[in-house]
DNA sequence: GCAAAAGTGTTGAAGCTACACCCATGC
DNA sequence: GCATGGGTGTAGCTTCAACACTTTTGC
């Protein structure tokens, strides 16, 4: 982070940062405010920025939001890369990067990154002029993102929805430390967008064997308590 | 392709191309001659090459291919994007890359696409100084590529192989017009990395409903002659 | 006639779907 | 006591793996 360390203003990341709120996906997003002397602008962005000249892209990811979020030690994948040269082209895209970025924007290719984490992890922002927010994936859809962002979101979507049949297991990141199985029914079928029956799905996960049952239920719900499972690594 | 058309001396496509000869996967590979005055120096490398400033990059991946081996109407599939800092920081990928491009490099971020094609399709060079050449994919994990390009091949592999499960149409691009079942087993065999069930193999192929059996046989094979199937699209 | 690959069915095991009722809790 | 979601088993169907012998052809 020293200030000499010259960026590479042709090449960025994007980080697609999933939560789940025990009811709804949740896509961690940045408010940007742009002050178009001063037309005044707000949106909203994906966590993002330019690498670093002598930066390895995972490194440039894990830096990126660790800066932007404070999120430190979490596990990003590259999904996909977005080269649209017209994806930066809206003036008020050039203007808020190049104020943001001190140097001279020309075009830029992303590299998406996606990312899961408990919703209850702490946000801290280096700036005043920023706040991160948890959105609805479905409410995402129907807003303006920034640049292509909107894009990135779906193809993000679209990785973790593919990641269920292949590594399931990654939904426990996504869950508190204790959870219940209708919790994890309800992520998995808010990923995978179709409800599952119940009795098949407890049939399912009963074969992962990573589920560990605790002695405990879960308390103040109007309505039976659920039991509530931890998640153990093999 | 105008002469003026600015490069963008960060990014870059590599293009992985497939070809399958009956018996063994192939890569489709260049042959790159450096001359350090003069250490001489052959190896072989990806078709592949940086990008234009204003280009998208399923355009420029279409475009390079096209440029270095006359393939043109390839379907080309983005499947990852290699951006270590040093994987071309070799002196001898430095000179090649700065002769070739004409153009100071620093650091290239590439991205990889995959392609699937005829291995009997002409290829045409733009240059006296280069070859293209099929290799089989076995022989190419004991190679030593230009750059990352082992790398970047091994990734390919892994994206294709993956389309087996997702996409198992994607092997008819790979073989001739009319194929035999056994030409089409050893294909996913090959990809697969597993031996098949010869009978639990074309009960599986005969519902796919895109086989079209033909009144031919092959011929001239020293057995029994296979009967001849063609692939429709539904 | 022999070497080499083509072609062809059945059985058992595992996994997937569909489906309905009683239970515990908060209000 | 009622509304809400928790928790539980079975039966039919589909899918997958394992397995061996006869046919055709070139030489």
């Amino acid at each position: 982070m020293s200030e000499t360390r010259p960026y590479n203003p042709y090449v960025s990341i994007d980080c697609v940062v999933f939560g789940f709120d025990g009811k709804n996906l949740k896509v961690l997003l940045i408010k940007r405010h742009i002050d178009e002397n001063t037309g005044e602008y707000n949106d909203v962005k994906l966590p993002g920025s330019i690498i670093y000249m002598d930066e390895d892209l995972d490194e440039a990811a894990t830096r990126v939001l660790a800066e932007l979020t404070g999120l430190k030690n979490i596990p990003l994948s590259q999904f996909y890369s977005f080269g649209n040269p017209l994806r930066t082209s809206n003036p008020r895209d050039i203007l808020w990067l190049e104020r943001t970025m001190k140097t001279k924007i020309e075009r830029i290719v992303t590299i998406g990154y996606v990312a899961l984490i408990k919703i209850n992890r702490k946000i801290t922002l280096n700036s005043k002029n920023t706040s991160a927010e948890w959105y609805d994936v479905d409410e995402v859809q129907n807003m303006n993102l920034a640049m292509d962002h909107n894009l990135i979101v779906q193809k993000g979507l679209d990785h973790i929805k593919h990641w269920l049949t292949v590594e399931p297991h990654m939904m426990f990141k996504l869950l508190p430390h204790k959870f219940t199985l209708s919790q994890l029914r309800l992520l998995y079928d808010e990923i995978n967008r179709k409800k599952s029956d119940v009795r098949n799905f407890q049939k399912k996960i009963n074969q992962w064997h990573n589920l560990v049952v605790l002695d405990e239920f879960e308390k103040g719900v109007p309505h039976r308590a659920g039991r509530l499972y931890k998640y153990q690594k093999k």
